[in-house]
RNA sequence: GGCGCAGUAGCCAAGUGGUAAGGCAAUGGUCUGCAACACCAGUAUUCACCGGUUCAAAUCCGGUCUGCGCCUCCA
């Protein structure tokens, strides 16, 4: 498969620094609030990027932080009057629910910076006794300069980053031996969580903490190293700098970075007033629909959310979720069982669907193809599924709709739900009025329990059900 | 100022040289007591604009216009 590497700004064939393993490392969100889906966005398309990989039969090790130490956390512990340790404590939590309900698997470790300090000052140390960084007044500092290759992966070099920027120069810090040298350790301030190191006590610059994480858990040099695309710079080329300086190999084979999700066009951010948490999206629709949505387009490209484009997406998952559904009552009232031989070489047909599918997501994970893929499965199901269907034949293509879907971890098999007796009766006395032709009477109940959010369908296989 | 991305039907969106996928919405038809679901049909002679290369361009090159992002914390 092809992936498109940021760093050479070409797509190029993934090849596993060991085969049939992928070390991968997603930068995680900064826990000092609920999530928004501008944070939803990284987490949904690269760990649809993991589904595939492990569907193509990779064993991944997927790494993603939570970065527990930030000045918005101790502003927010300040504001609440609590330590800083309940405030990230409790958005982990809630994360780690949305992530849940976005259907996004667990990372095979999620380790946090707070519990990783003493790899930092290792670190940090190694980079000190190499020339790459300098301590002033408790303040730790890389040598930008000092490592030729900086600015690899932004394309940028640092005279235009000197001479553009002039703020960067003007800017603060005159401790600093050049403007482009960024933090590594910095002192306590009082009140704020601290810990003891050889330059006093204080605590890690952001940077940092990634390159130690990614080591630990994944060893110095790794297959993927993923995030949005505003963590380029500085963010990676930070970590790129520092990882590459301390242990002197290739951090990361392969960068990715998705697009950013706006609101009306615009960035979504706080400042603007146009962003919403992944909670508040996930109190009016299921928060697959927010997961089709991303997938419904590249993930490199910016996407713009709306409530119309909500619906809209709503409504297309919709009808995977009905196909899936029909094909499951007719394998309930099918009446053969064995496959007839049209149907075979009708199972021989649906074989391209796949295909295109796995050529979609093989081409630098082209989600948006992928999901047309399923659609045009969806119709070849609609079409091609009906009473006569063998019981194989409809359990095969229901099993085939719900596999594929699955590999973008889109849940479109309904769970069985029970609906109370109340309602029950109500269904058998509207059937029992549709058959004496009293149509008022049935409009009536069907009405009435619209109300109360159940939709009903008279299909050829007898009366289904849904929730609005 | 430097670097970069994008402009495809009402909306979303794929498509990087060979004659416009898919979805939503809307319209007509079939099915249905009605509705819903589903199916069928038509729906961009055309891909922001101008010029060029080519037998052939939405796709390549040059220019113009428009929108957006990064260069500072940011997914």
């Amino acid at each position: 498969m092809k992936l498109y590497n940021t760093m050479t700004k070409k797509k190029e064939e993934f090849v596993p620094l060991e085969e049939g393993k992928v070390k991968m490392y997603v930068c995680g969100p900064t826990v000092y609030n609920f999530i928004h889906i501008g944070n939803a966005r990284p987490m949904i398309v690269f760990d649809t990027a993991r589904r595939y990989l492990e569907y193509k039969g990779y064993e991944v090790n997927f790494v993603s932080n939570f970065t527990d130490v930030d000045d918005k956390i101790i502003k927010k512990s300040v504001e609440e009057g609590v330590p800083a340790e309940e405030i990230s404590e409790r958005y982990i939590k809630e994360c780690k629910k949305d992530m849940a309900d976005m259907n996004v698997k667990e990372a095979t470790t999620h380790p946090q910076a707070t519990q990783e300090i003493d790899g930092m000052i290792d670190m940090i140390q190694t980079l000190m006794e190499k020339g790459y960084a300098y301590a002033v007044d408790g303040t730790v500092y890389f040598r930008t300069r000092k490592f030729d290759e900086y600015g690899k992966l932004s394309h940028k070099n640092l005279d235009d980053l000197r001479s553009g920027n002039r703020s960067l120069l003007v800017s603060g810090e005159d401790q600093k031996e050049d403007p482009l040298d960024f933090v590594l350790w910095k002192p306590k301030k009082e009140g704020e969580p601290y810990w003891v190191s050889p330059w006093g006590e204080g605590r890690p610059g952001w940077h940092i903490e990634c390159s130690v994480m990614s080591k630990k858990y994944l060893g110095e040099e790794i297959d993927i190293h993923a995030g949005g695309e505003d963590l380029i710079f500085p963010h990676h080329e930070n970590e790129i700098a520092q990882s590459e300086c301390c242990n002197g190999k290739t951090f990361a084979r392969y960068w990715l970075h998705n697009g950013f999700l706006n609101i009306d066009n615009r960035k979504m951010s706080k400042s603007l007033g146009n962003f919403f948490t992944v909670r508040e999206i996930g109190e009016q629709y299921d928060l697959q629909v927010l997961r089709f949505f991303m997938l419904s387009a590249h993930y490199r490209s910016p996407i713009n959310f709306s409530r119309e484009i909500m619906e809209s997406s709503k409504n297309a998952l919709e009808r995977i979720v009905t196909a899936v559904s029909n094909l499951k009552h007719l394998g309930e009232a099918a009446e053969t069982m064995q496959l007839t031989d049209e149907e075979k070489s009708l199972l021989e047909e649906m074989r391209s669907f796949r295909t295109k599918f796995e050529e979609a997501m093989d081409d630098d994970l082209n989600t948006a193809d992928a999901v047309s893929a399923i659609f045009e499965l969806v119709k070849f199901a609609n079409t091609n599924a009906g009473e006569k269907s063998s019981k194989e034949f409809v359990e095969t293509v229901k099993t085939e709709i719900i596999r594929l879907s699955d590999i973008l971890g889109l849940l479109v098999e309904k769970e069985e739900e029970n609906l109370d007796g109340e309602i029950e009766k109500l269904i058998e006395e509207r059937q029992a009025a549709r058959k004496a032709r009293d149509f008022k009477r049935a409009d009536e109940i069907r009405d009435q329990l619209l109300a109360q959010g159940i939709i009903l369908e008279d299909t050829r296989e007898g009366v289904k059900w849904k929730r609005a």
